[in-house]
DNA sequence: TAGTTTGTTTAGAACGTTTTAAACGATGTG
DNA sequence: CACATCGTTTAAAACGTTCTAAACAAACTA
């Protein structure tokens, strides 16, 4: 691969890693997968050692959690014994799945921790009036806390039922073919 | 504050910990703002440090990040030199101002990446065959990249623009006053 | 079977982030 | 003015995470 083609994938590559910084992510992970998607074919691990310089061991650990999250899988090409990695180029989809799945799993979270602290709450007998009224605020906080996520719920469904298929091109017969978008 | 009242909050601010990781964000600000929200009442500094033991430097620090976020604000205690803060308890629109600059943000640098990537790749003179084969596929899946960042930064717009704030019920005459939603 | 090549595991190093304690500065008080 | 009470800053420690190099295991080759 040319020294020239490198540095333009570099430049992704370089806004990649600040990304993930800011969401918690994984940065291996993710170049491994830019790496792999932008080049077009598949690669051996040795090859994404060279290409990315970090060790074998940090390759093989990502590569593999990169498979699990459906987001690589590995192939076979004749004449190699080494273990080939290859895109899965449908992105759009991969990236609504794990966002839709993200956002249901933290929702859950989220109202199980408010029931299980209300239910706390409520279990208390208040002692004096001070008390009585400490209760009484937290509770209205629950409940706004509540329907803060309850709205966020309703909408996700909707969201999901949907909206978001239509609007991203995803599951519909019309849109099966690629229709190219240009740059500049 | 009664030993039980602390209990049913450190309920919820144990899930904000475990939330605010998985997320890549600052936890004492998030459990700041949580005990000032549960509380209904301002709170000192002294306050803070003592219901969350930690140092007062990183309340001092934290604190004031929440105040530049517009999540608390510094208010008066009549016959008190301490600061005492209260919380922005509107936390839907907080919520939703965030996210909202969050995905702008990230999507124009996304969108500024791929562009850099791509003039990068433009400037290149290919070789021989095999290069410019290379580029090809390089250019195919910058396309693709942008069709995808196009599509979500659609579905942002439309969303931005009605949508979300019917939903969420801000902005919005009639929803003015709050209607309680109980939990079970 | 002995020797290669390959992928995986792991102990410790390197790194960045967060937290704290202590120093500091500013402001009020007797 | 001397002292006390705050909030802020900062240097160093504590912490968790990620990365690497080396050991290891498994599969192939001669």
């Amino acid at each position: 691969m040319s020294e020239e083609l490198e540095k333009a994938q570099d430049i992704l590559l370089g806004k990649v890693n600040q990304l993930c910084a800011k969401f918690g992510l994984n940065n291996v992970m993710a170049q491994l997968y830019i790496v792999l998607y932008l080049q077009g074919k598949s690669m051996s691990l040795d090859a994404m050692v060279e290409r990315l310089k970090i060790s074998k061991g940090s390759v093989s650990v990502n590569i593999r959690a990169l498979e699990r999250y459906g987001a690589v899988r590995k192939v076979w090409v004749k004449g190699s014994r080494k273990d080939f990695y290859e895109v899965e180029t449908d992105i759009s989809r991969l990236i609504i799945e794990r966002v839709k799945s993200m956002i249901q799993g933290r929702l859950s979270e989220v109202k199980e921790a408010i029931d299980a602290s209300h239910r706390a709450l409520n279990s208390i007998k208040p002692v004096d009036k001070e008390e009585r009224e400490s209760i009484k605020v937290f509770n209205e906080r629950l409940n706004q806390l509540n329907k803060v996520q309850n709205k966020a719920r309703g909408l996700f469904n909707l969201f999901n039922s949907s909206f978001l298929n239509k609007a991203i091109g995803l599951k519909t017969k019309r849109n099966n073919k690629e229709e190219m978008v240009e740059i500049h």
